[in-house]
DNA sequence: GTGATTAAAACGAACGTTTGACTTATTCAA
DNA sequence: TTGAATAAGTCAAACGTTCGTTTTAATCAC
């Protein structure tokens, strides 16, 4: 099936190196997330990671395993980005008590935080690409990405709202609006083909991320009743 | 690939017939939906149409323009359930104008329209995976669906969106912002398994949804400084 | 030499597609 | 009314290719 453009990151990417258990990772992180699980080979694995076929079966067992261990790889890679993010709204929740100037910093700066992750840089968009397909298509490898990644993610954006919303935090109501206020920010990565149609757009430069982040940040505060910067 | 839990639909749905190539067509629908084009072979097609293989060829031209056809024919057949919820906002808005409360009329019954129609039947989640994939991976029929369907609502949004908020509708500020609002709902669809694992839901059941639409409908209106209902 | 790793080749199974015979329905001159 | 001719659709079978995996031998570091 022909793709439209999500191996446009390709060319840019540095060349794969590593010894051989890193190469195939490498390989089937960008593989996997351009074409998904089922539209890779594994032929054509081992020639994009120039390594003999024989070896993704030495290393990892099967195909099977080896998409789980790239997956499982991109959790933990992710971790020192996503979890200072996480880090910082804990922290600064304690501090802030119901002080909602102070709240709408958070908000502010979880945002732009979520927004750069997700946008920044092209290693993380490739990431992406590879968890939203869990999101479409679920299979085992949800569960790894959930538990590593999504489901904490979540938590803290549930406290944030309960926070905000002087609301219990374990109720199925704050939670429901946490995954709204997500949704504002998690659509730009969802549904990015379709603001790029809408705005013939071709990638997140810095002026597009930067109006993104000031519009979705504005969006967000205002559905959680804080204030605005500068009020 | 083994699935999650998207196959679930499936023992629900009703048994397929008509003529061959309507045959091919619904087991194509939700076939696709649930596996994505590349998990899905010719003769597992023809097996739960209950149609010999060779009539892929002979009625569609092959597996590639099978797909595309089904696409074509969701994009006509949610024409129906999707256009009078656009048609309504674009009827409201000439009698609203600035009338506040009349835009978060306007908003409300959108919103649950909109959550309505991607979560009510099982028929339209079906379709929505479809397209969903198309999201995550697009290929040549994303443009089919963005010029029939998705193109067209967010233009609505938009405009909606532009009177709430006092800005020109053509401005991209008001884009990216209708796009932040389409957020809020779909994100009800395109991670639904992230919120079903957060709440322990199997489904969207009538009380889940309206729980949903809501919180959905007041996040929106106060994201768009509208006023809730009641006041 | 020994154990870990890579290379080349081959395995059976499944892939999308095509073939040619066959059935059924329709047309139209006789 | 008949019967050959045409067209549309279906069928089992087979096409050549690619799939994921495995085998066996060669290579490497220590």
């Amino acid at each position: 099936m022909s793709q439209i453009d999500l191996t446009e990151f390709a060319p840019t990417l540095p060349r794969i190196e590593g010894d051989t258990r890193e190469r195939l990772l490498e390989a089937g992180l960008r593989l996997f997330a351009a074409h998904g699980y089922d539209g890779v080979s594994t032929r054509q694995l081992a020639r994009t990671a120039k390594v003999n076929i024989a070896a993704i079966g030495y290393h990892f067992g099967g195909k099977k395993e080896l998409y789980h261990a790239v997956v499982r790889q991109q959790v933990t890679e992710t971790s020192p980005i996503v979890g200072p993010i996480a880090a910082k709204v804990a922290a600064g929740m304690e501090i802030a008590g119901k002080n909602r100037q102070a709240l709408a910093g958070i908000v502010t700066s979880f945002v732009a935080g979520l927004l750069g992750a997700l946008t920044g840089d092209e290693r993380m968009q490739i990431r992406a690409a590879l968890i939203m397909r869990e999101y479409a298509h679920p299979t085992d490898a949800f569960q790894i990405i959930f538990d590593g990644r999504i489901g904490p993610l979540h938590k803290t954006v549930t406290a944030l709202v309960a926070a905000a919303l002087d609301r219990p935090t374990d109720d199925a109501r704050t939670i429901v609006r946490a995954h709204a206020v997500i949704g504002q920010i998690l659509i730009f990565m969802l549904a990015r083909v379709v603001l790029f149609a809408r705005l013939d757009w071709k990638s997140y430069g810095s002026d597009e991320l930067q109006m993104v982040r000031d519009e979705v940040t504005q969006s967000v505060l205002m559905s959680l009743n804080l204030p605005l910067a500068g009020e």
